[in-house]
DNA sequence: CTAAATCGTGCAGAAACGCGCATAAACGTG
DNA sequence: CACGTTTATGCGCGTTTCTGCACGATTTAG
Protein backbone atom coordinates (compact mmCIF):
# COMPACT_ATOMS: atom_id res chain seq x y z
CA UNK A 1 0.00 0.00 0.00
CA UNK A 2 1.91 3.12 -1.34
CA UNK A 3 0.76 6.41 0.00
CA UNK A 4 1.31 9.84 -1.68
CA UNK A 5 3.17 12.41 0.53
CA UNK A 6 0.83 14.74 -0.53
CA UNK A 7 -2.29 12.56 0.45
CA UNK A 8 -0.46 12.11 4.24
CA UNK A 9 -0.60 15.62 4.39
CA UNK A 10 -3.95 16.01 3.34
CA UNK A 11 -5.10 12.87 5.77
CA UNK A 12 -3.34 14.53 8.73
CA UNK A 13 -4.63 18.01 8.14
CA UNK A 14 -8.33 16.37 8.26
CA UNK A 15 -6.90 14.05 11.08
CA UNK A 16 -6.30 17.57 12.47
CA UNK A 17 -9.69 19.10 11.94
CA UNK A 18 -11.47 16.35 12.82
CA UNK A 19 -9.88 15.59 16.19
CA UNK A 20 -8.60 18.75 17.52
CA UNK A 21 -5.13 17.35 17.68
CA UNK A 22 -2.84 14.69 16.25
CA UNK A 23 0.26 12.58 18.50
CA UNK A 24 3.33 12.11 16.03
CA UNK A 25 4.36 8.78 17.37
CA UNK A 26 1.02 7.44 16.47
CA UNK A 27 0.64 9.03 12.95
CA UNK A 28 4.25 7.43 12.41
CA UNK A 29 3.15 4.01 13.66
CA UNK A 30 -0.44 4.28 11.64
CA UNK A 31 1.05 5.24 8.14
CA UNK A 32 4.30 3.21 8.46
CA UNK A 33 6.48 5.97 8.05
CA UNK A 34 9.31 7.28 10.40
CA UNK A 35 8.78 9.83 12.87
CA UNK A 36 10.73 12.42 11.18
CA UNK A 37 8.67 12.53 8.09
CA UNK A 38 5.95 12.98 10.37
CA UNK A 39 7.50 15.86 12.00
CA UNK A 40 8.36 17.16 8.58
CA UNK A 41 4.84 16.72 7.19
CA UNK A 42 3.76 18.79 10.72
CA UNK A 43 6.57 21.49 10.04
CA UNK A 44 4.81 22.10 6.47
CA UNK A 45 1.36 21.93 7.91
CA UNK A 46 2.53 24.33 10.29
CA UNK A 47 4.42 26.68 7.82
CA UNK A 48 0.95 27.39 6.01
CA UNK A 49 -0.96 28.03 8.83
CA UNK A 50 -3.13 24.61 8.94
CA UNK A 51 -1.70 23.31 12.33
CA UNK A 52 -0.24 24.35 15.57
CA UNK A 53 2.81 22.70 16.38
CA UNK A 54 3.12 21.76 20.03
CA UNK A 55 5.46 19.23 21.76
CA UNK A 56 4.66 15.65 20.79
CA UNK A 57 2.34 16.59 18.24
CA UNK A 58 0.18 18.87 16.46
CA UNK A 59 -3.00 21.07 17.57
CA UNK A 60 -5.93 22.48 15.47
CA UNK A 61 -4.79 26.45 14.95
CA UNK A 62 -6.85 29.04 17.13
CA UNK A 63 -8.58 30.97 14.03
CA UNK A 64 -8.87 28.11 11.22
CA UNK A 65 -8.69 28.91 7.12
CA UNK A 66 -5.48 30.90 7.76
CA UNK A 67 -5.23 32.69 4.13
CA UNK A 68 -1.40 33.44 2.96
CA UNK A 69 -1.54 37.06 1.19
CA UNK A 70 1.52 37.22 -0.45
CA UNK A 71 0.48 40.42 -2.49
CA UNK A 72 2.11 43.35 -1.22
CA UNK A 73 1.07 46.75 -3.31
CA UNK A 74 2.78 48.93 -3.67
CA UNK A 75 1.75 52.51 -2.05
CA UNK A 76 2.77 56.02 -1.59
CA UNK A 77 5.39 56.81 1.15
CA UNK A 78 3.56 59.58 2.80
CA UNK A 79 0.03 57.98 2.64
CA UNK A 80 1.78 54.82 4.37
CA UNK A 81 3.20 56.98 7.37
CA UNK A 82 0.32 58.96 7.56
CA UNK A 83 -2.12 55.62 7.80
CA UNK A 84 0.97 54.14 10.84
CA UNK A 85 0.30 57.38 12.94
CA UNK A 86 -3.62 57.32 12.16
CA UNK A 87 -4.12 53.49 13.84
CA UNK A 88 -2.46 54.74 17.18
CA UNK A 89 -6.38 55.95 17.72
CA UNK A 90 -7.45 52.50 17.10
CA UNK A 91 -8.41 50.83 20.35
CA UNK A 92 -8.75 47.29 20.01
CA UNK A 93 -12.60 45.32 19.23
CA UNK A 94 -13.60 48.94 18.36
CA UNK A 95 -15.78 49.49 15.12
CA UNK A 96 -13.66 51.36 12.19
CA UNK A 97 -15.39 53.36 9.61
CA UNK A 98 -13.33 54.28 6.43
CA UNK A 99 -14.63 56.03 3.45
CA UNK A 100 -13.56 56.94 0.17
CA UNK A 101 -9.76 58.05 0.12
CA UNK A 102 -6.66 56.86 -0.89
CA UNK A 103 -4.99 57.38 2.75
CA UNK A 104 -7.69 55.18 4.07
CA UNK A 105 -6.88 52.43 1.68
CA UNK A 106 -3.31 52.68 3.37
CA UNK A 107 -4.94 52.42 6.36
CA UNK A 108 -6.91 49.44 5.69
CA UNK A 109 -3.53 47.90 4.94
CA UNK A 110 -1.99 49.20 8.07
CA UNK A 111 -4.25 48.54 10.66
CA UNK A 112 -3.34 46.57 13.53
CA UNK A 113 -3.40 42.68 13.29
CA UNK A 114 -5.83 40.54 15.11
CA UNK A 115 -7.19 43.45 17.33
CA UNK A 116 -10.99 42.31 16.42
CA UNK A 117 -11.96 45.30 14.69
CA UNK A 118 -15.16 45.72 12.46
CA UNK A 119 -14.83 47.56 9.61
CA UNK A 120 -17.27 49.58 7.83
CA UNK A 121 -17.10 50.99 4.44
CA UNK A 122 -19.06 52.25 1.97
CA UNK A 123 -15.96 51.89 -0.68
CA UNK A 124 -15.28 48.49 -2.64
CA UNK A 125 -12.19 48.55 -2.93
CA UNK A 126 -11.39 49.26 0.99
CA UNK A 127 -14.01 46.73 1.76
CA UNK A 128 -11.97 44.24 -1.07
CA UNK A 129 -8.52 44.48 0.71
CA UNK A 130 -10.02 44.50 4.13
CA UNK A 131 -11.34 41.21 3.48
CA UNK A 132 -8.14 40.08 2.28
CA UNK A 133 -6.74 41.07 5.48
CA UNK A 134 -9.00 38.17 7.01
CA UNK A 135 -8.22 39.24 10.65
CA UNK A 136 -11.61 41.67 11.13
CA UNK A 137 -15.38 41.88 10.49
CA UNK A 138 -15.96 43.53 7.05
CA UNK A 139 -19.45 45.32 6.69
CA UNK A 140 -19.41 46.88 3.21
CA UNK A 141 -21.96 49.28 3.03
CA UNK A 142 -24.09 49.63 -0.49
CA UNK A 143 -25.80 51.95 -2.90
CA UNK A 144 -24.97 53.17 -6.27
CA UNK A 145 -21.35 53.65 -6.69
CA UNK A 146 -19.70 57.20 -8.18
CA UNK A 147 -16.93 56.43 -10.20
CA UNK A 148 -15.04 59.57 -9.19
CA UNK A 149 -15.82 58.88 -5.69
CA UNK A 150 -15.15 55.21 -5.84
CA UNK A 151 -17.78 54.83 -3.16
CA UNK A 152 -21.15 54.12 -2.80
CA UNK A 153 -23.22 57.29 -1.99
CA UNK A 154 -26.55 58.50 -2.23
CA UNK A 155 -30.02 58.03 -0.65
CA UNK A 156 -29.35 54.33 -0.27
CA UNK A 157 -26.01 54.66 0.85
CA UNK A 158 -26.88 57.23 3.76
CA UNK A 159 -29.82 55.23 4.51
CA UNK A 160 -27.77 52.06 5.39
CA UNK A 161 -24.81 54.21 7.13
CA UNK A 162 -27.56 54.98 9.86
CA UNK A 163 -27.27 52.08 11.06
CA UNK A 164 -23.45 51.69 12.55
CA UNK A 165 -22.50 53.82 15.69
CA UNK A 166 -18.62 53.93 14.75
CA UNK A 167 -16.70 54.15 17.80
CA UNK A 168 -13.67 56.27 14.99
CA UNK A 169 -14.59 57.06 11.73
CA UNK A 170 -11.46 58.33 9.17
CA UNK A 171 -12.86 60.43 6.51
CA UNK A 172 -10.38 61.61 3.90
CA UNK A 173 -10.78 65.29 3.09
CA UNK A 174 -10.35 67.14 -0.79
CA UNK A 175 -9.75 70.59 1.11
CA UNK A 176 -8.92 71.33 4.81
CA UNK A 177 -8.67 75.23 5.13
CA UNK A 178 -8.67 77.28 8.21
CA UNK A 179 -11.40 79.58 7.08
CA UNK A 180 -13.58 76.64 4.91
CA UNK A 181 -13.16 73.96 7.49
CA UNK A 182 -12.91 70.63 6.06
CA UNK A 183 -14.51 70.29 2.09
CA UNK A 184 -14.96 67.55 -0.52
CA UNK A 185 -15.41 67.93 -4.29
CA UNK A 186 -18.64 66.06 -4.59
CA UNK A 187 -21.72 67.02 -3.25
CA UNK A 188 -23.61 63.65 -2.33
CA UNK A 189 -20.24 62.26 -0.86
CA UNK A 190 -19.66 65.41 1.07
CA UNK A 191 -23.75 64.83 2.67
CA UNK A 192 -22.08 61.08 3.29
CA UNK A 193 -19.30 61.99 4.74
CA UNK A 194 -20.67 64.35 7.60
CA UNK A 195 -23.73 61.95 7.96
CA UNK A 196 -21.30 59.29 9.03
CA UNK A 197 -18.99 61.87 10.78
CA UNK A 198 -22.06 62.59 13.08
CA UNK A 199 -23.01 59.45 13.69
CA UNK A 200 -19.60 58.53 14.92
CA UNK A 201 -17.90 58.96 17.81
CA UNK A 202 -14.61 60.22 17.09
CA UNK A 203 -13.86 62.21 13.75
CA UNK A 204 -9.79 61.85 12.31
CA UNK A 205 -8.73 63.45 9.45
CA UNK A 206 -5.59 62.68 7.63
CA UNK A 207 -4.66 64.86 4.90
CA UNK A 208 -1.50 65.10 2.93
CA UNK A 209 0.40 68.83 2.63
CA UNK A 210 -1.02 69.17 -0.46
CA UNK A 211 -4.34 69.91 0.45
CA UNK A 212 -3.92 71.89 3.74
CA UNK A 213 -4.94 75.52 3.05
CA UNK A 214 -7.23 74.33 -0.19
CA UNK A 215 -10.97 74.42 -0.36
CA UNK A 216 -12.98 72.33 -1.75
CA UNK A 217 -16.64 73.41 -2.79
CA UNK A 218 -18.77 71.44 -0.51
CA UNK A 219 -18.80 71.65 2.92
CA UNK A 220 -17.90 68.73 5.08
CA UNK A 221 -17.37 69.58 8.79
CA UNK A 222 -15.72 72.87 10.62
CA UNK A 223 -12.25 72.00 11.75
CA UNK A 224 -13.42 71.99 15.37
CA UNK A 225 -15.61 69.25 14.86
CA UNK A 226 -12.79 66.97 14.52
CA UNK A 227 -11.51 64.59 17.00
CA UNK A 228 -8.08 65.58 15.23
CA UNK A 229 -6.58 66.31 12.32
CA UNK A 230 -3.37 64.27 11.30
CA UNK A 231 -1.11 66.03 8.86
CA UNK A 232 2.40 64.88 7.03
CA UNK A 233 5.55 65.66 9.54
CA UNK A 234 6.62 68.03 6.95
CA UNK A 235 3.66 70.06 7.05
CA UNK A 236 3.97 73.87 7.17
CA UNK A 237 4.72 75.47 10.33
CA UNK A 238 2.55 78.28 9.42
CA UNK A 239 -0.49 76.20 7.94
CA UNK A 240 -0.81 73.98 11.08
CA UNK A 241 -0.97 77.38 12.95
CA UNK A 242 -3.68 78.82 11.14
CA UNK A 243 -5.59 75.52 11.53
CA UNK A 244 -5.21 75.46 15.20
CA UNK A 245 -6.46 79.20 15.16
CA UNK A 246 -9.18 77.75 13.64
CA UNK A 247 -10.07 75.19 16.22
CA UNK A 248 -8.59 72.42 14.86
CA UNK A 249 -7.07 69.81 17.52
CA UNK A 250 -3.83 69.02 14.82
CA UNK A 251 -1.38 65.85 15.24
CA UNK A 252 1.57 66.01 13.55
CA UNK A 253 2.83 62.91 11.61
CA UNK A 254 5.34 60.63 13.81
CA UNK A 255 5.39 62.50 16.79
CA UNK B 1 -5.37 -2.91 -27.72
CA UNK B 2 -4.34 0.45 -28.48
CA UNK B 3 -5.90 3.50 -26.58
CA UNK B 4 -6.33 6.84 -27.83
CA UNK B 5 -4.62 9.40 -25.15
CA UNK B 6 -8.19 11.57 -24.77
CA UNK B 7 -9.68 7.76 -23.74
CA UNK B 8 -6.57 7.59 -21.26
CA UNK B 9 -7.22 11.41 -20.42
CA UNK B 10 -10.66 10.21 -19.08
CA UNK B 11 -9.92 6.72 -18.05
CA UNK B 12 -7.58 8.88 -15.74
CA UNK B 13 -10.05 11.26 -14.21
CA UNK B 14 -13.21 8.67 -14.05
CA UNK B 15 -10.37 6.76 -12.04
CA UNK B 16 -9.82 9.97 -9.87
CA UNK B 17 -12.93 10.75 -9.54
CA UNK B 18 -14.03 7.42 -8.14
CA UNK B 19 -10.79 6.66 -5.89
CA UNK B 20 -9.69 10.12 -5.04
CA UNK B 21 -6.89 9.51 -5.93
CA UNK B 22 -4.13 8.23 -8.76
CA UNK B 23 -0.27 6.84 -8.39
CA UNK B 24 1.66 7.96 -11.41
CA UNK B 25 3.56 4.31 -11.33
CA UNK B 26 0.49 2.29 -11.06
CA UNK B 27 -1.20 3.93 -13.89
CA UNK B 28 1.85 3.32 -16.15
CA UNK B 29 2.13 -0.37 -15.35
CA UNK B 30 -1.20 -0.81 -16.07
CA UNK B 31 -2.30 1.26 -19.13
CA UNK B 32 1.19 0.34 -20.38
CA UNK B 33 2.57 4.00 -21.23
CA UNK B 34 5.77 5.41 -19.65
CA UNK B 35 5.60 7.07 -16.52
CA UNK B 36 6.64 10.38 -18.22
CA UNK B 37 3.33 10.00 -20.45
CA UNK B 38 1.42 9.55 -17.04
CA UNK B 39 3.24 12.86 -16.13
CA UNK B 40 2.02 14.41 -19.08
CA UNK B 41 -1.63 13.68 -18.70
CA UNK B 42 -1.81 14.35 -15.31
CA UNK B 43 0.20 17.58 -15.94
CA UNK B 44 -2.73 18.22 -18.65
CA UNK B 45 -5.74 17.11 -15.89
CA UNK B 46 -4.32 19.51 -13.81
CA UNK B 47 -4.02 22.42 -15.83
CA UNK B 48 -7.58 22.46 -16.59
CA UNK B 49 -8.60 21.87 -12.64
CA UNK B 50 -9.53 18.16 -12.98
CA UNK B 51 -7.18 17.07 -10.15
CA UNK B 52 -4.76 18.65 -7.65
CA UNK B 53 -0.68 17.00 -8.23
CA UNK B 54 1.28 15.42 -5.94
CA UNK B 55 4.65 14.05 -5.71
CA UNK B 56 4.07 10.64 -7.08
CA UNK B 57 0.71 11.00 -8.72
CA UNK B 58 -2.28 12.97 -8.09
CA UNK B 59 -5.43 14.06 -5.82
CA UNK B 60 -9.27 14.59 -6.35
CA UNK B 61 -8.62 18.69 -6.13
CA UNK B 62 -10.04 19.75 -2.87
CA UNK B 63 -13.74 21.65 -3.25
CA UNK B 64 -13.29 25.22 -2.90
CA UNK B 65 -10.57 26.34 -0.86
CA UNK B 66 -9.45 29.75 -0.85
CA UNK B 67 -10.72 33.07 -1.30
CA UNK B 68 -12.13 34.47 -4.19
CA UNK B 69 -8.59 36.46 -5.51
CA UNK B 70 -6.98 33.22 -5.53
CA UNK B 71 -9.79 31.14 -7.11
CA UNK B 72 -9.64 33.59 -9.99
CA UNK B 73 -5.98 32.54 -10.65
CA UNK B 74 -6.70 29.08 -10.63
CA UNK B 75 -7.63 27.83 -14.76
CA UNK B 76 -7.57 31.73 -16.08
CA UNK B 77 -7.26 31.10 -19.31
CA UNK B 78 -10.43 28.38 -18.93
CA UNK B 79 -12.25 31.04 -16.78
CA UNK B 80 -12.32 34.46 -19.32
CA UNK B 81 -13.36 31.47 -22.18
CA UNK B 82 -16.24 31.30 -20.42
CA UNK B 83 -16.73 35.13 -19.94
CA UNK B 84 -16.21 35.78 -23.42
CA UNK B 85 -18.87 33.32 -23.75
CA UNK B 86 -21.59 34.31 -21.13
CA UNK B 87 -21.54 37.62 -22.27
CA UNK B 88 -23.48 36.64 -25.24
CA UNK B 89 -26.67 36.50 -23.70
CA UNK B 90 -25.89 40.48 -22.22
CA UNK B 91 -28.27 42.98 -23.98
CA UNK B 92 -27.40 46.61 -24.58
CA UNK B 93 -28.62 48.60 -21.55
CA UNK B 94 -29.78 45.88 -19.58
CA UNK B 95 -29.34 45.37 -15.83
CA UNK B 96 -26.63 42.95 -14.55
CA UNK B 97 -26.18 40.80 -11.59
CA UNK B 98 -22.78 38.59 -10.70
CA UNK B 99 -22.73 37.33 -7.71
CA UNK B 100 -19.30 36.33 -5.64
CA UNK B 101 -17.61 34.13 -7.98
CA UNK B 102 -14.49 33.80 -9.79
CA UNK B 103 -16.24 33.20 -12.97
CA UNK B 104 -17.88 36.33 -12.67
CA UNK B 105 -15.05 38.19 -11.93
CA UNK B 106 -13.77 37.62 -15.47
CA UNK B 107 -16.83 38.71 -16.54
CA UNK B 108 -17.07 41.67 -14.93
CA UNK B 109 -13.21 42.12 -16.89
CA UNK B 110 -15.07 40.47 -20.34
CA UNK B 111 -18.35 42.80 -20.71
CA UNK B 112 -19.00 44.81 -23.69
CA UNK B 113 -17.35 47.93 -23.37
CA UNK B 114 -20.06 50.87 -22.96
CA UNK B 115 -23.19 49.02 -23.28
CA UNK B 116 -24.82 51.39 -20.57
CA UNK B 117 -25.23 48.05 -18.45
CA UNK B 118 -26.15 48.55 -14.28
CA UNK B 119 -24.10 45.64 -12.65
CA UNK B 120 -25.02 44.81 -9.34
CA UNK B 121 -23.02 42.90 -7.48
CA UNK B 122 -22.75 41.33 -3.85
CA UNK B 123 -18.80 41.07 -4.24
CA UNK B 124 -16.65 44.35 -3.41
CA UNK B 125 -14.08 42.70 -5.25
CA UNK B 126 -16.05 42.34 -8.62
CA UNK B 127 -17.50 45.70 -7.75
CA UNK B 128 -14.13 47.35 -7.26
CA UNK B 129 -13.18 45.85 -10.80
CA UNK B 130 -16.48 47.19 -12.28
CA UNK B 131 -15.86 50.73 -10.74
CA UNK B 132 -12.78 50.88 -12.41
CA UNK B 133 -14.21 49.85 -15.62
CA UNK B 134 -15.84 53.44 -15.77
CA UNK B 135 -18.17 52.62 -18.23
CA UNK B 136 -21.48 51.27 -16.26
CA UNK B 137 -23.20 51.90 -13.21
CA UNK B 138 -22.43 49.82 -10.63
CA UNK B 139 -24.48 49.30 -7.58
CA UNK B 140 -23.05 46.90 -4.57
CA UNK B 141 -25.01 45.05 -2.21
CA UNK B 142 -24.10 46.00 1.06
CA UNK B 143 -23.98 43.35 4.24
CA UNK B 144 -21.07 41.50 6.43
CA UNK B 145 -19.17 40.03 4.29
CA UNK B 146 -18.08 36.49 4.48
CA UNK B 147 -14.09 36.13 4.19
CA UNK B 148 -14.56 32.59 2.15
CA UNK B 149 -16.98 33.61 -0.15
CA UNK B 150 -15.77 36.75 -0.34
CA UNK B 151 -19.51 39.03 -0.67
CA UNK B 152 -21.86 40.34 0.97
CA UNK B 153 -24.35 37.53 2.49
CA UNK B 154 -26.65 37.20 5.23
CA UNK B 155 -30.30 38.85 5.90
CA UNK B 156 -29.36 42.51 5.29
CA UNK B 157 -27.81 41.31 2.19
CA UNK B 158 -31.34 39.20 0.94
CA UNK B 159 -33.25 42.20 2.36
CA UNK B 160 -31.02 44.69 -0.17
CA UNK B 161 -31.43 42.51 -2.98
CA UNK B 162 -35.31 42.12 -3.19
CA UNK B 163 -35.05 45.99 -4.06
CA UNK B 164 -33.97 44.73 -7.54
CA UNK B 165 -35.31 42.51 -10.72
CA UNK B 166 -32.07 42.39 -12.86
CA UNK B 167 -32.55 41.16 -16.76
CA UNK B 168 -30.03 38.89 -16.19
CA UNK B 169 -27.94 36.88 -13.28
CA UNK B 170 -25.04 34.81 -13.62
CA UNK B 171 -24.41 32.51 -11.04
CA UNK B 172 -20.97 30.78 -9.91
CA UNK B 173 -22.01 27.06 -8.71
CA UNK B 174 -20.14 25.38 -6.51
CA UNK B 175 -21.37 21.98 -8.18
CA UNK B 176 -23.49 20.99 -10.99
CA UNK B 177 -24.74 17.68 -10.92
CA UNK B 178 -28.04 16.45 -12.75
CA UNK B 179 -29.94 14.83 -9.51
CA UNK B 180 -28.14 17.39 -7.24
CA UNK B 181 -29.12 20.14 -9.66
CA UNK B 182 -26.94 23.72 -8.83
CA UNK B 183 -25.18 23.87 -5.52
CA UNK B 184 -22.97 25.39 -3.21
CA UNK B 185 -20.80 24.72 -0.25
CA UNK B 186 -22.26 28.00 1.90
CA UNK B 187 -25.53 27.73 3.43
CA UNK B 188 -26.07 31.38 3.57
CA UNK B 189 -24.44 31.72 0.06
CA UNK B 190 -27.01 29.12 -1.59
CA UNK B 191 -29.75 31.48 -0.11
CA UNK B 192 -28.57 34.08 -1.51
CA UNK B 193 -28.24 32.83 -4.78
CA UNK B 194 -31.47 31.31 -4.26
CA UNK B 195 -33.20 34.44 -3.61
CA UNK B 196 -31.52 37.05 -6.40
CA UNK B 197 -31.76 34.06 -9.41
CA UNK B 198 -35.60 34.32 -7.88
CA UNK B 199 -35.81 38.04 -8.56
CA UNK B 200 -34.11 37.62 -12.17
CA UNK B 201 -35.78 37.72 -15.29
CA UNK B 202 -33.09 34.88 -16.48
CA UNK B 203 -29.96 32.95 -14.45
CA UNK B 204 -27.17 31.83 -16.27
CA UNK B 205 -24.82 29.17 -14.41
CA UNK B 206 -20.97 29.19 -16.03
CA UNK B 207 -19.26 26.06 -15.17
CA UNK B 208 -16.07 24.90 -15.09
CA UNK B 209 -15.44 21.18 -16.31
CA UNK B 210 -14.51 20.08 -12.61
CA UNK B 211 -17.56 21.21 -11.43
CA UNK B 212 -19.46 19.43 -13.80
CA UNK B 213 -21.02 15.79 -12.13
CA UNK B 214 -20.27 17.38 -8.80
CA UNK B 215 -22.42 18.23 -5.53
CA UNK B 216 -21.85 20.71 -3.05
CA UNK B 217 -23.83 20.70 0.45
CA UNK B 218 -26.40 22.96 0.28
CA UNK B 219 -28.90 23.20 -3.02
CA UNK B 220 -29.62 26.26 -5.18
CA UNK B 221 -31.46 25.82 -8.31
CA UNK B 222 -32.45 23.20 -10.11
CA UNK B 223 -30.98 22.49 -13.30
CA UNK B 224 -34.57 23.54 -15.23
CA UNK B 225 -34.69 26.67 -13.51
CA UNK B 226 -31.73 27.51 -14.95
CA UNK B 227 -32.38 29.81 -18.74
CA UNK B 228 -28.61 28.04 -19.76
CA UNK B 229 -25.81 26.41 -17.62
CA UNK B 230 -22.52 27.34 -19.79
CA UNK B 231 -19.74 24.68 -19.70
CA UNK B 232 -16.44 24.70 -21.50
CA UNK B 233 -15.86 23.37 -24.88
CA UNK B 234 -13.95 20.35 -23.50
CA UNK B 235 -16.93 19.29 -20.87
CA UNK B 236 -17.26 15.93 -21.41
CA UNK B 237 -19.93 14.58 -23.57
CA UNK B 238 -21.27 12.09 -20.96
CA UNK B 239 -21.49 14.64 -18.51
CA UNK B 240 -23.58 17.43 -20.92
CA UNK B 241 -26.16 14.89 -22.24
CA UNK B 242 -26.94 13.71 -17.98
CA UNK B 243 -27.56 17.34 -17.63
CA UNK B 244 -29.44 17.58 -20.51
CA UNK B 245 -32.06 14.36 -19.70
CA UNK B 246 -32.36 16.11 -16.51
CA UNK B 247 -33.69 19.28 -17.54
CA UNK B 248 -30.52 21.39 -18.31
CA UNK B 249 -30.20 23.97 -21.06
CA UNK B 250 -26.64 23.39 -22.25
CA UNK B 251 -24.64 25.83 -23.90
CA UNK B 252 -20.94 24.60 -25.01
CA UNK B 253 -18.31 27.40 -25.20
CA UNK B 254 -17.29 28.30 -28.31
CA UNK B 255 -19.91 27.48 -30.06
C1' DC C 1 18.58 17.10 38.88
C1' DT C 2 18.34 13.22 35.88
C1' DA C 3 16.56 10.34 32.38
C1' DA C 4 13.64 9.71 28.71
C1' DA C 5 11.24 11.60 25.05
C1' DT C 6 11.11 14.82 21.44
C1' DC C 7 13.08 17.98 18.32
C1' DG C 8 16.05 20.10 14.59
C1' DT C 9 19.66 19.54 11.26
C1' DG C 10 22.79 17.54 8.07
C1' DC C 11 23.57 13.72 5.05
C1' DA C 12 22.97 10.17 1.55
C1' DG C 13 20.41 7.16 -1.31
C1' DA C 14 16.28 6.37 -3.83
C1' DA C 15 12.46 7.86 -6.23
C1' DA C 16 10.09 11.25 -8.89
C1' DC C 17 10.38 15.15 -11.69
C1' DG C 18 11.02 18.45 -15.70
C1' DC C 19 13.15 19.30 -19.95
C1' DG C 20 15.05 18.65 -24.39
C1' DC C 21 15.60 15.65 -28.18
C1' DA C 22 14.51 12.13 -31.47
C1' DT C 23 11.34 8.98 -33.47
C1' DA C 24 6.97 7.68 -35.19
C1' DA C 25 2.32 8.05 -36.07
C1' DA C 26 -1.60 11.00 -37.46
C1' DC C 27 -3.15 14.82 -39.93
C1' DG C 28 -3.99 18.15 -43.51
C1' DT C 29 -3.00 19.86 -48.09
C1' DG C 30 -1.82 20.22 -52.84
C1' DC D 1 0.29 9.77 -53.28
C1' DA D 2 3.91 12.93 -51.55
C1' DC D 3 5.04 16.33 -48.44
C1' DG D 4 5.37 19.34 -44.40
C1' DT D 5 3.19 19.94 -39.98
C1' DT D 6 1.33 18.67 -35.74
C1' DT D 7 0.87 15.49 -32.00
C1' DA D 8 2.13 11.74 -29.04
C1' DT D 9 5.52 9.02 -27.03
C1' DG D 10 9.81 7.17 -25.07
C1' DC D 11 14.47 7.95 -23.50
C1' DG D 12 18.48 10.27 -21.45
C1' DC D 13 20.11 13.34 -18.06
C1' DG D 14 20.50 16.70 -14.62
C1' DT D 15 17.56 18.47 -10.80
C1' DT D 16 14.38 18.30 -7.13
C1' DT D 17 11.86 15.98 -3.56
C1' DC D 18 11.18 12.57 -0.17
C1' DT D 19 12.73 9.60 3.35
C1' DG D 20 15.26 7.35 7.07
C1' DC D 21 19.23 7.59 9.95
C1' DA D 22 22.73 9.59 12.98
C1' DC D 23 23.87 13.03 16.31
C1' DG D 24 23.50 16.78 19.31
C1' DA D 25 20.24 20.16 21.43
C1' DT D 26 15.96 20.98 23.76
C1' DT D 27 11.92 19.93 26.41
C1' DT D 28 9.21 17.29 29.61
C1' DA D 29 8.27 14.39 33.59
C1' DG D 30 9.39 12.23 37.90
Amino acid sequence: MSMLPGERLDLIASRLQADGKVVAVDLARELDVSEDTIRRDLRDLSARGLCQRVYGGALRPAVSTGTLDERSRQQSEAKSALARAAIDWIAEGSSVFLDAASTNLAIADALPRDFGLTCITNAPQIASALTLRGDCDVVSIGGLVDRTVGAAIGAEAMNAARNFRPDICFLGACGVDPRAGISAVHAEDASFKRAIAGASAMTIVPVTTAKLMTAAPFHVLELADCAAVLVEADAPEAAVEACRAAGAKIRRCGQ
